[in-house]
DNA sequence: ATTATATTTAGGAATTGACCTAAGTATTTC
DNA sequence: GAAATACTTAGGTCAATTCCTAAATATAAT
């Protein structure tokens, strides 16, 4: 009942549990869903008003929408037809929390060795 | 010899000017990266000892770091047979200052307004 | 010169992501 | 209640991502 009965070995990630991490990192890395959440930032807006500056099809962008909703960076309700949607400041705090503490690490060491075998020639490599 | 002949409009994506930014959220969107960039903010590695502690196949997780370095997170050079990998903080820089700066923004105004429309009942939508 | 080591390249398959058009559904408005 | 309005759902294409195996290349060691 193993698997590994011939090709394929593994298929999907190798990281099952995608951690919250994973999805707000994804949000961010597309400049409509950066957009998006400046815009949302000054204030708390509607599908339609959202999506206007984008000459993308309506459905595409409720994608983005969608995406940027289940990462938890936003939130929505619905009233009567219009569909409002938030900042959510928490998960955003999330990523930088992390990039925070990788950066003073990194930045310690760096200053610390400031060099180390890669400064030794800057013989590229490409 | 435009197109428009049939059926797609648009194919790509709809900003082809990927800014630096995109890279870095895309490539700090994976576990496996993440990991590789805490690991490196040790200090630098070859890739066998970075490769180590993941199951994966040598060229998936050669992807990866190629990943990472076009992000500009890393930088790599090669000394004889070993490549070695190292942090390359600017880009990250990059990414914190984003989103400090969308942060500030939006923390000021939820302050401020603190409910607005979306807190008026808390009917879910879903 | 061989053999071992450390990557690299080539080539593939499955999934996911980003778009699209067309056709709903639910609420107002008139 | 008929027609707008504001989303939603369904279904499809194409490209990029994420893994894989097998084979190649470059260096180092013997």
């Amino acid at each position: 009942m193993t698997p590994r009965t011939g090709g394929q070995r593994q298929r999907g990630r190798q990281f099952p549990a995608a951690t919250v991490v994973d999805g707000v990192f994804r949000a961010l890395s597309d400049p409509t869903r950066r957009h998006v959440l400046e815009r949302l930032s000054a204030k708390p807006a509607s599908v339609s008003e959202l999506a206007a500056p984008y000459q993308m099809a309506l459905p595409s962008f409720l994608e983005h929408l969608k995406v940027l909703e289940k990462s938890g960076l936003v939130r929505s309700r619905k009233v009567g037809r219009v569909r409002t949607y938030q900042i959510a400041p928490g998960r955003l705090r999330l990523a930088e929390d992390w990039l925070g503490r990788q950066r003073s690490l990194w930045e310690r060491r760096l200053d610390q060795l400031d060099s180390y075998l890669m400064t030794m020639k800057e013989q590229e490599s490409k």
